[in-house]
DNA sequence: CTTCCTGCAAAAGTTTTGCATTAAC
DNA sequence: GTTAATGCAAAACTTTTGCAGGAAG
C-alpha cells in the first residue's frame, strides 16, 4: 500500500467512527509507518516534541477504535503501537528478552494456514470462539547477541 | 508432577539462587498450582488476606528469577502469573477480548514441532537468536459467548 | 457558531522501593 | 545471633480524565 493510499484509508476509517483526521493523528500514523515496528509512547513523544502526552494516548485510543492501529503489550511495563495488520502485512514479533526491542517478522503463508487451522480446532474444543492469533518469538536480537559475543571475547582475552 | 515433587523442585530452584522457601512463597506456589491458569495479583491477595501486596510483588519477582513462575502481560493493564512451563505442561493461551480472562490450551506435539522449526528458521533469517515462543489465541470465551447469544436472543424476543 | 480536538494539570491504577520489625536458620 | 523476608507506607511510573482554550468544519 502506498503512503497516499494509507492516509486515504485512515481518513475513511476515522470518518466511519465519527472522527476527524487531524494533524496530530496524521503525524502519529506517519511515525508508525516510518518506524515499521512497534513503537512506545515515549518514542512517539520524542519524535514530535509539540505533541502532548495526553493527546498521544487519546489519539492512539481513537485510532485503535477506528481499526487503524494495534496496541500490544510487552513485559516492559508499557504499551507499544503499530499500524493494524490489514494496513501492513500479517506478521509476528521477535521480542528481545535483553533489551525489550520488538521487530516484525514475516512467515510463509503455508505456515499461517496450518497454524490457523490447528489453533481454531484447539480453541473450539475448549468452548472458545477464536478470532485471531498472536505469535511472539522470544530470544536475543542481533545487537544484544553481538554485545554478548563481545563480552565473552573480552573475558577470553583477559584470562 | 505431583504436588510434593513440585514443592521439592521449587525449593531446590530457590536455593540455587540463594533464596528460602518461606510460607508466603509456598502459599503463592500452591495458589498458582490450584488455579491452573494465569492469575492476577488482586486474585492472589484475595486468596490470602494476610499477604502484603509488596510481598506478593517481591516474591513473584524472586520466583520468576528462580525459574518457578512466569509473568505474562495481557492488555488488561496488569500482569498475570503462572507456574513455569517445565513445572506444568507446554501450553498456550486463550485470551478473551471481552472479559480479559486467560485460559490454558494444549496443542498436539506435532504442531509444536512444526511451529518451533518454522519460527527458528524465520527468526535466524532476521539475525535473531530464538529461545522460546508464545502463542495466544484471541477471541471470545464460553461465558462471554453465551452472554452474547443471550443478548441477541433477548433482542429478537423484543422485536 | 457549534462541535470536536488539544494541552495542561491532576487523578487513578499498577508496580517498586525504604525502612523498621519479624521470622528463618 | 545473624541474615533474609515481611508489612506498612510512600514513591515511581504508565495511563486516564477534567477542564478551559483553540482549531476545524
Amino acid at each position: 500500500m502506498t503512503s497516499r493510499d494509507l492516509h486515504r484509508t485512515v481518513e475513511a476509517r476515522l470518518r466511519a467512527v465519527g472522527q476527524l483526521y487531524t494533524r496530530n493523528r496524521r503525524a502519529l500514523v506517519e511515525a508508525l509507518e516510518r518506524a515499521g515496528r512497534p513503537v512506545s509512547i515515549p518514542d512517539l513523544l520524542a519524535r514530535r516534541r509539540t505533541l502532548a502526552q495526553s493527546s498521544a494516548y487519546r489519539n492512539l485510543g481513537v485510532l485503535e477504535q477506528a481499526g487503524v492501529v494495534h496496541r500490544l503489550v510487552t513485559d516492559e511495563g508499557f504499551a507499544r503501537f503499530e499500524l493494524a495488520e490489514d494496513l501492513t502485512e500479517h506478521h509476528h514479533h521477535l521480542v528481545c528478552s535483553t533489551c525489550g526491542s520488538v521487530e516484525d517478522v514475516a512467515v510463509p503463508k503455508s505456515f499461517e494456514r496450518y497454524v490457523e487451522r490447528s489453533l481454531v480446532r484447539a480453541a473450539r474444543r475448549a468452548g472458545f470462539s477464536p478470532a485471531d492469533h498472536r505469535i511472539d518469538v522470544i530470544g536475543t536480537c542481533r545487537n544484544c547477541g553481538s554485545a554478548n559475543r563481545d563480552r565473552l571475547a573480552d573475558n577470553r582475552d583477559r584470562s
